[in-house]
DNA sequence: AGGTGTATGTCGCAT
DNA sequence: ATGCGACGTACACCT
């Protein structure tokens, strides 16, 4: 990794235009070939930035970055206050927990806390507007489409409808009634779903982790 | 603004859960506030961060982060390589060429690239759920419900159903139809669109820029 | 390579 | 505060 601090003025043109006026920023060009430039402020988010691939050629006092389609950066260096390198050698990577993912693989194993006695047809049912999360069929052998959320927001509410409605087409899976999961659902959403026919359960993610699965307790 | 560079070991618990194995790292701590974990890799984004307003207390080997709504990110610090400061005064800001804004200026001047014969009776046309990009009058004398978008997704068509529904309460304006107008329409909102009698148009920015509008090729 | 959905999305702006 | 749309969204995952 390479700090760079100077003062700089940057023209990116690409996808949009950007410049930015001469001042002090930090220039950071990582080992995977990225260049970001940091201003003071905008959290940690930086003002312009090339992500890889792309080639950077540099000079005394400029730094040119090109992308396949035409995009393009100028970092013009008016003064380098600082300039300093450090192999910081391979990272371990970043572990992650409590996303989508990790709720749809429990929930698969415990269909039941979502409603009891549901029975999976398929995980990630396609559709040709998108895949549902979860298709069910309950006790009554109704078809039952799940949307799965980590925070259940009104867009969420649209989305199952929009499965619904797609599936509802399809007589083979008639009748079909919706579900809403998630760990938290707002109460704006709520009141949308309710509206549309929609069952909303919310699980708590402790909830979920402390129990065991139905697949597990079979055995 | 402050550059840590340290072997540290990071974890976060808020929105979700992250943990991250003690490695060298840098960490980005800004004017404003924020502070950021950055690795070697992953571009310009950050392992692990919190964005202001947050409370930062650090000690000899620690440095805990906490925010309002009970996010924390802890880092501790195993060996510090290097602790750099530096002022780099107000940032002037960015400056961006906006692209949306531009696609519905030359619209504005080319409205027969969307349909042929097509009259403007507003621009932003207000109702009560957000403005219409354009309300039109086609040849036949109906009105025309007009939503532009850079990139014609789902999301966009339900925006627009929305309108179309809206306005046609308003007697005055029926018969009513709905155009979805983009650079490039996704599959699935084609799909989506279509099974709501929406008609989708999709013309590219090369072409729109190549062509004189129609309203300067009256003169 | 292109399409789709997720994100600790973030960031504005309007309500 | 919440909702909604835009973002150079980025990014993983799939065909």
């Amino acid at each position: 990794m390479r700090l760079l601090i100077a003062k700089c003025e940057v023209v990116y043109q690409g996808r949009l235009g950007a410049h930015l006026p001469p001042a002090i920023r930090l220039v950071l060009l990582k080992a995977d070939g990225s260049i970001a430039v940091h201003s003071d402020t905008k959290a940690y988010k930086p003002l312009n930035w090339m992500s890889p691939p792309c080639e950077i050629i540099e000079t005394e006092e400029k730094i040119t970055v090109t992308k396949a389609k035409g995009e393009r950066l100028d970092i013009t260096l008016h003064e380098v206050l600082s300039d300093y390198r450090i192999d910081m050698g391979e990272d371990p990577g970043l572990a992650k927990d409590g996303v989508e993912a990790e709720l749809q693989a429990l929930l698969r194993d415990r269909l039941n806390m979502m409603e009891d006695g549901l029975t999976l047809i398929r995980r990630e049912y396609p559709t040709d507007i998108g895949p549902v999360d979860f298709l069910c069929r309950d006790t009554a052998g109704e078809t039952v489409v799940i949307e799965v959320k980590r925070i259940g927001e009104i867009s969420g509410v649209e989305q199952l409808v929009r499965y619904r409605d797609r599936l509802s087409l399809d007589p083979l899976l008639a009748p079909l009634r919706a579900l809403y999961v998630a760990t938290k659902i707002k109460p704006q959403a709520k009141v949308l779903a309710e509206s549309q026919d929609i069952r909303c359960v919310e699980i708590p993610l402790e909830k979920l982790r402390e129990t065991e699965g139905t697949r597990l307790s079979l055995f």
